[in-house]
DNA sequence: TAGGCCCTGGACAACGTTGTCAGCTGAATG
DNA sequence: CATTCAGCTGACAACGTTGTCCAGGGCCTA
């Protein structure tokens, strides 16, 4: 891939062929200066080319680097120029080879441009931030695999700590990354057949507790529409679907219950297929955001009024008068790395399962009567 | 804190075998074993500890490791075995020392958090992904100190390249990097006092043709609420506005248009400002997509119906009927990393501005005639 | 004035990987 | 049978940084 063999990027300034710039002319020391100065892949000075520069020792520049005690002024002085004149940067990879320790963190989560991850990823940053670390951040796709490639990678990579959002059900592939001492912390959903730290929302109540809404307010036949049943949230949700119906004494049909992809395709199907026939539906809980979005415009297209609840809220849901029943994707992500760099500090507990509460938000969409 | 970087005597010649301490200095076994057995920070295995598992030559593993050619398959075998064993995996850390280049890109973008952002993300992290790199991220808050510091802890990091949402106006601070070969694309916003890459969005024509819009439909009174005037894209935006209302030969009343955060607090003041008074204005055009949300939660208070034109398209704008000048996220983010990714490919024309076109998209708001 | 101590700076060896090059085997060829 | 050749393998030196240890030199104290 980007694996291109020596030849930087930068053509033009080549003068000699690549691998031996060994000119014929007898200005020797000319030469010596180009290579010193200009060849070298990326073409950067290093901590030995301000040392001489600065006619000082290699590790004194590093001390003025790191801003290590016992260095003169002066001295201190001479290689803050070179720096300036020469560009010097650090090279972190160096350092990090040397010290053990990367200062950065992995995110890998379902997908970047999801409205959910969006607001957690930031907390995630924030809480890294402040620790001086990094963020590498990857988007699973919700594929088993992709996760695997992606999560090994950061560990590759020396990540000092992972946060993961799972797509698989499978993790025993990162135990002897743990084991080596890679702190890693599961949101959103469990870890699969390891024993980890994690951050979850309580989908279960919240499912639950919306349905029981709609109960309250008179339906009886709800349909629950979710995402793929691999995926432990959407069936801890449709859970909470089923204890709040066997709750209220409700026998739940079949036909009113559908797992599967949150394609807007499939979700309009389920839906109209569950809002048609002699005995339609009277109320919808949507699994996740996505579902939501697809169920408030079929809806809107029905004659009907139907209920809906959704789980997870939704920028401008208060405007279409849509409840739900809102989890904190921020705290979420806060709480996870904040936990993460406990670890990373030295907290060495047993695994640790947070789970956090959500919110039932009435607006109006939750506390329709049943249409007849 | 674990750095157990002992040193000392380096005792071990690289004649005999590493798992076997010597037992010929009394004293100094216990330290030896120590070290050798449960030092090392993240107490990982490294090629050469496979090699002496397998009993083969370091070289041999890293052979094996790159599926270099020329192994036999039962060396290979014996390699991969103690691989499995060991749960060895490669230090990209090193590996990057070596080769110079990092497989990795970095984003500085202004809040991840901000749905205009997430499927920009996204989309750069898809191309990275084709070409094997992974996305280093980080948010500026739209602060330039915060920016700068960011960026230049990526370029320590020794990224490949970066793709950046400026949030400063000067960025002469680059210059060494790009020039020492971090190929640099600026997003969104064009590069401050230096000549590099961009790609953008066509805000003045797309502010144009939205007021304009707005104009066809009856308006003359017409409000612009924009971002801080430190932002390339907020004056482009106004700009367009001033143009399509001299267009119409309509003088622009100073309290027509606020400039300024996007706090909705601030945006909500300004809007009900405009909104009030004997000659209020009878649309609005709202500068980008916070300014709109905000925008459409004031309108909807409003006895009077206020046609409104926001920039930026918004997730269910099209059951609240918003209409829109929507710029392709996803574009933006895509085009800027094939641009990147040809530069590290070796690409080495001039700098290059891409400018991308944005959409009307009428869904109704945008259409009501001035209410009297 | 001599001895010791701090203060500054440099030489050197890691960190874990890959590129280079040379050595070793076994087989094929003259 | 000797010789070449090719295919495998390993020793070694980088990559750029930091930790350790030691050497001067100046200054203070006895």
């Amino acid at each position: 891939m980007l694996d291109g063999t020596a030849s930087g990027p930068s053509a033009a300034p080549l003068a000699g062929p690549p691998d031996r710039p060994h000119p014929t002319t007898g200005q020797r020391t000319v030469a010596e200066t180009a290579r010193h100065s200009e060849t070298r892949y990326g073409n950067r000075p290093t901590m030995k080319d301000v040392a001489a520069r600065a006619g000082v020792g290699l590790k004194t520049v590093s001390r003025v680097v790191n801003s290590e005690p016992g260095i003169t002024p002066d001295t201190e002085r001479r290689v803050q120029e070179a720096i300036e004149a020469l560009g010097f940067r650090r090279n972190d990879s160096a350092r990090v080879l040397r010290k053990g320790r990367t200062a950065s963190i992995g995110l890998v989560l379902e997908d970047l441009a999801d409205p959910f991850y969006g607001p957690l990823s930031r907390a995630v940053e924030e809480v890294a931030r402040a620790h001086g670390a990094l963020l590498i951040n990857g988007s699973s796709a919700e594929d088993p695999e992709r996760e695997q490639e992606l999560v090994l990678a950061l560990c590759a990579r020396r990540v000092d700590g992972l946060i993961v959002i799972p797509a698989g059900d499978d993790h025993r592939y990162l135990e002897p990354e743990i084991k080596a001492g890679i702190a890693t912390v599961f949101v959103d959903r469990p870890a699969g057949r390891i024993d980890a730290d994690m951050v979850l929302s309580d989908s279960f109540g919240g499912a639950r507790e919306g349905v029981a809404h709609l109960i309250a307010h008179g339906h009886r036949r709800i349909g629950f529409i979710g995402d793929q049943p691999r995926i432990h949230t959407a069936t801890e949700r449709l859970r909470g679907y089923h204890a709040a119906m066997a709750d209220a004494g409700t026998t739940v049909e079949d036909s009113w219950v559908s797992l599967g992809s949150t394609d807007p395709d499939r979700v309009r199907a389920a839906a109209e297929q569950m809002l048609s026939g002699p005995e339609p539906v009277t109320a919808l809980f949507a699994g996740n955001n996505r579902v939501t979005v697809t169920a408030v415009r079929v809806l809107a297209e029905q004659e009907r009024r139907v209920a809906l609840v959704g789980f997870d809220d939704i920028e401008l849901a208060d405007l279409l008068g849509i409840t739900v029943i809102s989890q904190d994707a921020a705290a979420v992500g806060r709480t996870a790395a904040e936990h993460l760099f406990r670890r990373l500090d030295g907290a060495d507990h047993a695994p640790a399962r947070v789970e956090l509460p959500t919110t039932l938000i009435q607006r109006g969409s939750g506390e329709l009567p049943p249409a007849s």
